[in-house]
DNA sequence: CTCATTATTTAGGCATTCCTTAAATATCTG
DNA sequence: CAGATATTTAAGGAATGCCTAAATAATGAG
């Protein structure tokens, strides 16, 4: 897949020991494409690192630091790629190839303020992927407010990409103020975000997040 | 200021030389605190490549090539950095710093699609630019459209970058297709847009610029 | 339990990239 | 023209990663 870089080497230690944590050479070397003679050699200096536990013969497994790392990694491979197929409109392929390239490149900020414009929608492969976009709770949404509160968006949560990316292409983003100008009890919000107008059912408005408000408004 | 890699000195070449044409060793030296005999090396290695014109004890100047090269990268660097202040609210400083690793990571085609989003606002500091981005015309805008009519998004097209924020995160993207639901004389605009719909004023109509349609459509 | 097979490591090297110092050489200026 | 300055050559070094071939450990089949 991806040669060059201790950093592959970490995200690559990460993805093949998902479930028992322990990696073998010969699965690093045939994965990467790349001589087992080469792993080797970098998981002596990532070892050095303190990266990796590493025992001669018997595998490798990634150290809280390393763990962090690779998980930062990969993390930033996620925001990004999904930046570029939400926002730039570019073709999965192509994003996930620069993503690659990116996810070395980019500054944890720069991953952190792209991760707040693509919202919640950050859904690793993974499981484990400790994503900050995915830890998020929810407390108050936009099916609490009352008729005139005033709020921020925090994040948008639902397991519905789509619904999540319509909201999005509405101007609920992270940060945006929102104002509640009429509810009805089961039925619609209507909310003014800017200069739009748009009525929610129920389940949408539940769906935005707020931020508390501990200043009263 | 910035030190490794042919493409810094591509750069350089070209920011040393905006006048002139030619540079001398010991500039490129002491700007790039590096030993003059460094330069004098990388300087054969990209003539190598056809990439300077370089005479020994003359100086150095950037052939067609190496200029379309060196104005690429700067051009990527301004895009990037006016992307990561403008859309993604990132200090100056911080942009720049981050232009400067990215501008070597970004492919064209991100480049582009960035430079599409941020519209014509990539202001050089140098001049000379020659930055696609600042040549945009624009033609049709959502404004012109007429009731049912179908168009693609080329650019957006403001001086206010709020205004443009708020329709990229409306989902107004360059390359998306918009429809014209209905118009009214000097009224706002009712707009589908994937399954949204948005009514946008005039101004912000005029806003959103639309590509050449030869087909008819 | 032992031997053969397979997996892994060590050893020795190579290529690339960019940088350095010191000495040689060219250019410029008084 | 000669000294001062700029530039190049020469020789080498450090970091990164990669490879092959040979040695060594682990494993599993009889």
């Amino acid at each position: 897949m991806s040669s060059g870089g201790r950093e592959d080497y970490l995200i690559n230690i990460l993805r093949l020991g998902e479930g028992e944590g322990v990696v073998r050479t010969s699965k690093l070397a045939s994965f990467m494409k790349v001589a087992p003679a080469s792993v080797t050699e970098m998981l002596h200096t990532l070892a050095d690192a303190g990266l990796v536990n590493y025992e001669k013969y018997r595998g490798v497994s990634l150290t809280p630091a390393g763990m962090e790392c690779a998980q930062n990694l990969r993390r930033k491979h996620h925001i990004v790629e999904r930046f570029l197929t939400d926002v730039l409109d570019m073709d999965h392929q192509a994003a996930h190839d620069e993503a690659c390239l990116m996810e070395h490149a980019i500054s944890d900020d720069s991953a952190n303020r792209m991760c707040r414009i693509i919202g919640t929608r950050i859904d690793c492969d993974c499981g484990t992927c400790n994503n900050p976009c995915n830890n998020q709770k929810c407390g108050t949404t936009l099916s609490d407010l009352s008729s005139g509160d005033v709020a921020v968006i925090s994040h948008l949560k639902s397991n519905d990409i789509s619904k999540v990316k319509k909201l999005l292409s509405m101007g609920f983003i992270p940060g945006r103020e929102v104002i509640l100008e009429s509810k009805q009890a089961n039925g619609p919000r209507v909310v003014r975000i800017g200069d739009s107008i748009f009525a929610l059912d129920i389940e949408l408005a539940s769906t935005v997040c707020l931020e508390d408000d501990p200043n009263g408004q």
